[in-house]
DNA sequence: ACCCAGGTGCTGC
DNA sequence: GCAGCACATGGG
């Protein structure tokens, strides 16, 4: 086992930022974590000032495997400390914003899981899109084990295409279960490994993932931010809307005092008008753009 | 019964 | 380019 101590990191935050599915608290300070066919039990438990939000990270693997694995997973060379002290301090929202995710890192998860995770996401909400990938899981996945633990396997591309079009009934994933199959078929004729796509620069990654059924713009971001490692992604989704809305149009163009309990956008916006809202708030933060996303998505979902 | 969920595809202008 | 709608399923 390996021991760590980590600042700018806080385990329970991660497990609940949205970003990865297969991550559980089993008890407090206890986590299991999946990725691909990968397991990794860890314990986190504070060390330092909260300012810092230091953890002392214990990982019940051995050294290899944390070398060559979990300590990208967990992007662990990065300094989020630094990001964090440019924010612009005139931005209150995102000042308080950073507080709230103080701790988040983006993971380096395996790219095909968040293709097909974050095709289930889509009018999904966080627990559900849990359940389906669980429950995707013990149908399709290889069943593992190290000898104290077992667990499945994320799903090969493989075995979703060996079941068939109906192979996907009864895991209540609704019309997604096309999206899913022709994914996985296409993936598997024309799919790019992931060192392949991490190659390439971020337009041509994006337009990569927008050729498959069941990804889009939103989602197309999401894969490249949380298993890609295009840090400057900004996937612009319903809780994103509201913020911009809220935080940055309402305020700017209205001047009402909407911070509280503003609901939904009386007046739509167009796509064009949140990127360009986005783009006036967060293009200065570029290339982390994608990390500040997070914190203000940490923000909106406890709030 | 109604509205919403970490949206996308398709159609028609 | 942009709007309007259908698309399953579960929860408030």
């Amino acid at each position: 086992m390996i021991k760590i101590k980590s600042k700018y990191f806080n385990l329970r935050k991660i497990c609940g930022s949205g970003q990865v599915f297969r991550m559980y608290e089993r008890e407090p300070g206890l986590f299991d974590v999946y990725s691909k066919d990968r397991h990794v039990r860890i314990s986190a438990v504070s060390a330092g000032s909260d300012a810092d939000c230091a953890q002392e990270l214990t990982f019940f693997c051995g050294e290899e495997e944390y070398e060559s694995h979990w300590r990208t997973y967990f992007d662990m060379d990065c300094d989020y400390g630094a990001i964090a002290a440019g924010i612009d301090r005139n931005d209150t929202f995102l000042v308080n914003a950073e507080h709230c995710g103080r701790g988040i890192r983006i993971l380096r998860q395996d790219i095909w899981e968040m293709m097909i995770s974050f095709i289930i996401s889509q009018q999904k909400q966080i627990p559900s899109i849990r359940a389906c990938i669980e429950k995707l899981c013990e149908r399709f996945g290889a069943k593992m084990s190290d000898g104290t633990c077992e667990w499945y396997a994320f799903p090969t591309p493989e075995a979703i295409v060996s079941g068939g079009p109906e192979g996907l009934k009864g895991l209540s994933l609704g019309y997604r279960e096309r999206y899913i199959y022709e994914t996985a078929a296409a993936y598997l004729s024309r799919g790019l490994s992931d060192e392949e796509v991490r190659k390439m620069a971020y337009p041509e990654a994006r337009k990569y993932f927008l050729s498959y059924t069941g990804i889009g713009e939103k989602v197309a971001d999401c894969i490249l931010l949380f298993g890609a490692g295009y840090t400057d992604a900004f996937p612009i989704d319903t809780h994103i809307k509201d913020i911009l809305y809220r935080e940055y149009y309402m305020k700017a163009f209205k001047g009402k005092n909407a911070s509280k309990k503003a609901p939904r956008p009386q007046e739509s916006l167009t796509m064009k008008d949140y990127r360009d809202l986005a783009a006036e708030g967060y293009d200065r933060y570029s290339p982390n753009r994608g990390i500040v996303q997070q914190w203000i998505f940490a923000y909106e979902i406890v709030h």
